[in-house]
DNA sequence: CAATAACCAACTATTTTGGTCAACTATTAA
DNA sequence: TTAATAGTTGACCAAAATAGTTGGTTATTG
């Protein structure tokens, strides 16, 4: 089992997309900026989300990623699940051949402890996430420090005016 | 974080180290045979629970390690601690500087879940792991299987008789 | 003294992570 | 219709971590 930045990643990007939803698409450019996650890097990792029907995509100018549903229907241990990171702590895979087709002496603590991680992330929705204080607060520092391109469009067209 | 074979042999070495107790110190050869861990990797696991005080060893001939506390004393999370393997799912170490000096977008979520998994895991004592009888039936597999160096020289003395 | 087994250091192969780069396709605004 | 935007795909890459191996040395016991 492994829990690293993709997963962080993955979970960081859907929540910016959850919270900057609304005002149409959000593009990985924005995503990029705001979170400080390389936008190619942030390619493959929507090509998973889209894949596992997480989040549908929409082309051209304007364009960017939406969420596919509620808020409430989209859980952490789905995202983690989607960009091949595991939560799953056994070394088997569950199939019980750890130790030359048997079982290892410590197969069922690790079904255990997975179970266990499997359930604490499942039960935590974006919806939870967005609702949480401290979320809000580093969501509010970090529209500030970042325009999103949108805005930034904006700008340079009054410049060029 | 990640929970990779490091940390689950190292549990499952200490596992085998408890059940082996009371005949004498248990070497390393035979738990490489027992669990099927290559020896020389076992040595290097085996320095670092050494260094953490959950083992002390015992050298030359009928020499090899012994727990050294009671079984009750020793939980999983303090031997996956002891090979490194931190069970901190936080990209920052809990320093919150994830995001250029500040906290990311999800630092309290990987807190939240970093405490979850400990709390699970260092309320598991070798102990409790002993008493469960899917551990008692490999146990009993894994010594059919492989006979220990003392009982494999015993009958090796017999022979050359 | 010889066998045993812990101790130690250095090296290696493989995998995973966290990316980059280039080429391509679909969409839309000018 | 054409340029710009933005997603899509695949190949590639460097660094780090994992899971070892090799080749010793030191301490202990029979």
């Amino acid at each position: 089992m492994r829990l690293t930045t993709k997963g962080r990643y993955a979970v960081t990007a859907m929540l910016d997309l959850a919270i900057h939803a609304g005002k149409g698409p959000v593009s990985l450019a924005d995503i990029s900026e705001r979170q400080g996650i390389s936008l190619s890097y942030l390619e493959q990792l929507f090509a998973k989300l889209r894949r596992n029907e997480l989040v549908r995509s929409v082309r051209g100018p304007g364009g960017g990623y939406q969420l596919n549903r509620e808020q409430q229907g989209i859980n952490v241990a789905q995202v983690i699940d989607a960009v091949n990171e595991s939560v799953d702590a056994t070394g088997c895979g569950h199939t019980g051949s750890c130790q030359d087709g048997s079982i290892c002496l410590t197969h069922h603590l690790w079904c255990d402890l997975s179970s266990q991680i499997h359930d604490f992330l499942s039960q935590i929705t974006l919806a939870d996430l967005m609702e949480r204080s401290d979320v809000r607060t580093v969501a509010k520092r970090q529209d500030r420090e970042h325009l999103s391109s949108f805005e930034d469009s904006l700008i340079s067209a009054k410049v060029t005016a």
